[in-house]
DNA sequence: GCGACAG
DNA sequence: ATCTTGTCGC
């Protein structure tokens, strides 16, 4: 299905422009809950390399709601072209998940993606980049920190301390299961924190990640 | 100048 | 991310 992106860009950057294009396109982030009326599907997406890291491959999980069940995905591959620079994610991986958003049957309503949302240096992490190209809501979900401090989390399902930089709530740090280590979430694009934390926890069942993370995960890995 | 640093 | 076996614990 072709996939309408809001906003258009070069992927083939210096690392210096990266950080020009994510200055210019954190000002179209949205941190309201703007989600539609009936939620049908929520995706998962995640990206594994092959061939020595020359190959990547992205690979998107469309899941059922709230039975959680996998109804559609689809993987791309194409050559890596960006170094992995911290804080420059997204011109590393976006280029292959649009390739995997548009092999899919139906656009998800809200996607789950590996990695930090607004918890980055200029407040565009991969999940803001996706969302503010595709218009898509987006919720970032992160298995370690990038930026900003926080407390101890309860070791309880589901409870949460802020995330904080520069005075500056980012996100969240949730644990997911009791035992485990916490994930950080924040938003990526058309969802609030607590909206973030609430499908997160919604698509948590039974172990540390959520499914749709899980089974894009497994499609991305081989 | 010295660390920290998503995947 | 990826290279990789065994091992500790519920």
């Amino acid at each position: 299905m072709k996939l309408e992106l809001r906003h258009q860009h070069s992927w083939e950057v210096t690392p210096k422009q990266a950080i020009a294009i994510q200055n210019r396109l954190r000002e179209f982030v949205s941190l309201r809950d703007d989600l539609p009326e009936q939620i049908r599907c929520v995706a998962g997406v995640d990206v594994g390399f092959e061939e020595n890291g020359t190959v990547t491959r992205a690979a998107v999980v469309n899941l059922s709601v709230p039975d959680l069940l996998p109804i559609d995905s689809a993987v791309a591959r194409r050559p890596t072209s960006f170094p992995y620079v911290p804080g420059l994610l997204s011109f590393r991986e976006i280029p292959a998940i649009l390739d995997a958003l548009e092999n899919l049957g139906d656009l998800p309503d809200v996607v789950l993606v590996d990695g930090q949302g607004y918890a980055h240096p200029r407040r565009l992490g991969i999940a803001c980049h996706l969302g503010v190209l595709t218009d898509i809501p987006t919720i970032g979900v992160g298995k370690t920190r990038l930026l900003g401090a926080h407390d101890d989390v309860p070791d309880l399902r589901g409870a949460w301390v802020p995330l904080v930089d520069r005075g500056e709530t980012i996100g969240a740090v949730l644990r997911t299961r009791q035992g485990v280590k916490p994930v950080y979430i924040s938003p990526g694009h058309r969802i609030s924190l607590s909206g973030a934390v609430e499908w997160v926890m919604r698509c948590t069942t039974r172990y540390r990640l959520p499914e749709t993370t899980r089974h894009a995960h497994h499609l991305a890995s081989g």
